[in-house]
DNA sequence: CTTAACATACGATAATATTCGTAGGTTAAT
DNA sequence: ATTAACCTACGAATATTATCGTATGTTAAG
């Protein structure tokens, strides 16, 4: 499994997150999205998502006047790799830490519960 | 629980992060650390860390020429701060799919297996 | 055809973070 | 007392990100 480095910044992350919730869209569409949360001018969305472009983090359809673009990166993946920069850099490594400080941190849903019992018996599996 | 909001950029975290392992520094100690991942020069050093104590992160006992730094918010709470703010702009919120991918990326020792099935059955109670 | 609405491109500016040079003061050894 | 080694302070240069104004082209309605 390669792991690619993909690490958008703030601004980009919360473009992809649009994109990979509503599929492939305009800038109009994203900036409209973006504009629900905070104010945020046209071609300042626009911008962004051509230098998103630049960096393969999206691709675009030119055909039509209107490009439409679509996200180049998994969501998973860049959750990953977020992830791992996040846990070296306040957690020194650290994820177990990370995942207890997270758990501490709020309620889980019974599902949830399971879920993550599941998980604990296969990583229990895994070590014996 | 007061949520103070303190969010380090990435150089002011990895000087926190000395003084919290070492305690207690100077500022050539602090750079000397540093310098064991990565070349900076002592100035900047210097420069960040004077930042630092104007934005609170740290004070300072001026009494010898020497300065000596302490870190001024908690370990813990800088991290839960830092841990909120990245699963709301990486999770979109939600921890429990932070906490389930971090543990599917690494391998748990038999004791942190333990302490965790402990917090989830803390957990299990609080929610029946 | 003219105009209003809307699209992209792109350079300029602003905001923030990082880095470092230099000035000037203190200390200690010779 | 002079000098070398340190110290802080602080302004300036860089780097990165985010924001926007303006130019220019396309489309569709009247």
């Amino acid at each position: 499994m390669l792991k690619k480095k993909c690490e958008p910044t703030e601004s980009e992350l919360e473009i992809l997150q649009i994109l990979w919730g509503e599929g492939p869209s305009s800038v109009r569409q994203v900036n409209e999205k973006l504009n629900l949360k905070r104010e945020v001018g046209y071609t300042t969305t626009l911008k962004i998502m051509q230098i998103m472009t630049e960096k393969g983090y999206v691709t675009r359809d030119t055909k039509s006047r209107t490009h439409i673009y679509h996200s180049a990166v998994k969501e998973k993946e860049t959750q990953t790799s977020l992830l791992n920069d996040f846990i070296q850099k306040a957690y020194r490594g650290s994820a177990m830490s990370l995942v207890m400080q997270a758990l501490g941190q709020q309620d889980a849903t019974p599902e949830e519960l399971e879920d993550l019992k599941k998980l604990i018996a296969v990583m229990d599996k895994k070590n014996s």
